[in-house]
DNA sequence: CAAGCTCTAGGACAACTGTCCTAGAACCTG
DNA sequence: CAGGTTCTAGGACAGTTGTCCTAGAGCTTG
């Protein structure tokens, strides 16, 4: 809803739209709607809609096309939800790190207004990705999330295999709960995922937390 | 790869195609493509051409065209999977079980030669679904799965909310390493979400399984 | 003010989409 | 074989898509 500079992105009904900034206008509302349609339902007129630019700055911005366009937001939003896991793996327990982690997934990715999404899913969906440009920019993007994680847990002792294991089925559960709270149309099916991990959490750390029931 | 009768979908090079399973036919192949490319990137087009079908057969066997494909693309895939799942979960004890449905998810959305996917995620995540039908039939998939994982568990002794969570987060953590397999190009996601899972259900039973390394 | 560059604005185009339509082949029933 | 139903075959159509293009607005520098 807010573009990195923290201005807000339409300023009002019809901004006049005639900044210098169109091009990262554009990345945000492309990662917007990627979350929210896809890539493959996601239209580049859809982005520039979105963003109050001209149909022409498509391809003055990003000579790469679509494609680019897909790059582009996918690395910023994966680099957005990177930097904000790393920063709550950095300064705490492992147990409240995963905890801020579940709460960022499910204030970034669940929550939020409308239905669950995720943009770095959705442009690693792409049918359209015949040479893996599009994929690899989401592996690298899980990838950190994942380092981040685990590297949470190893300094606090958890042996790195184990670590790594935890961290991958933490960011797969929270991407499949994505696709179970779009099915389910609501929050409900994160809910339990969330407390899933949390119950192996307490497990792995030996640990019993007081909310987490039977 | 074959229909639901066990013959092959296409006999050779070019078959006459002319028959009256047409229909079958049909489901199958929209299966196969939604699990390829997603909903969004699979056309009407695409599906009669791996069916080996006439474009008039899409509205003739399908009156509510791409949607109506859609829900029974996805309630066939559903429906077959939980048949297996709940299979597996009859006749074995937690473990076995739980191992069984992981091989399952391997065999069936991760591996298979071409790349990861779920049509029943694919048709989940459609763009045009305004009216929510292909998200109602794919949340029954899910429900279906989860209820099958959860009841294997209970019947052995742990608590249903405990099991609710572990069959919820199971699912998520399959669906999402479809995901992660997708971006990473290859299998190796799976195998660390799969051993996490296992982890947990260790914990879980309170029994400690020889194959899980520390 | 003049020249030059960056960027907006939107027209044009071929390819493709979902949908509907009519013709005719294939089959079943009498 | 006649009559009717079921299904295949693909043409037609309006809408959309990604892409490329030219025209000009707006700012920056001399």
């Amino acid at each position: 809803m807010a573009d990195r500079t923290g201005q807000p992105v339409g300023s009002g009904g019809a901004p006049p739209a005639g900044r210098r900034d169109t091009r990262a206008r554009m990345v945000v509302a492309a990662a917007e709607l990627f979350r929210e349609r896809g890539y493959d339902g996601t239209g580049c007129r859809d982005v520039v809609a979105r963003a109050h630019a001209a149909r022409g700055a498509i391809y003055h911005h990003f000579p790469g096309g679509k494609t680019q366009i897909g790059v582009d937001a996918a690395r910023w939003a994966g680099d957005r939800v990177a930097q904000r896991i790393e920063a709550a793996c950095a300064d705490a327990a492992p147990v409240d790190a995963v905890r801020a982690v579940l709460d960022l997934a499910e204030q970034i990715l669940i929550g939020g207004g409308g239905p669950a999404g995720c943009p770095v899913a959705a442009v690693a969906l792409s049918a359209e990705d015949t040479d893996g440009t599009l994929r690899a920019v989401a592996n690298n993007a899980f990838d950190r999330w994942r380092t981040a994680i685990a590297g949470c847990l190893t300094s606090d002792g958890v042996a790195a295999a184990r670590a790594a294991r935890f961290a991958a089925m933490t960011v797969a559960a929270v991407e499949g709960a994505v696709v179970l709270c779009r099915a389910a149309g609501g929050i409900e099916p994160y809910r339990d995922v969330r407390d899933g991990i949390l119950d192996h959490l307490d497990h792995l750390l030996g640990t019993v937390t007081p909310n987490a029931a039977p």
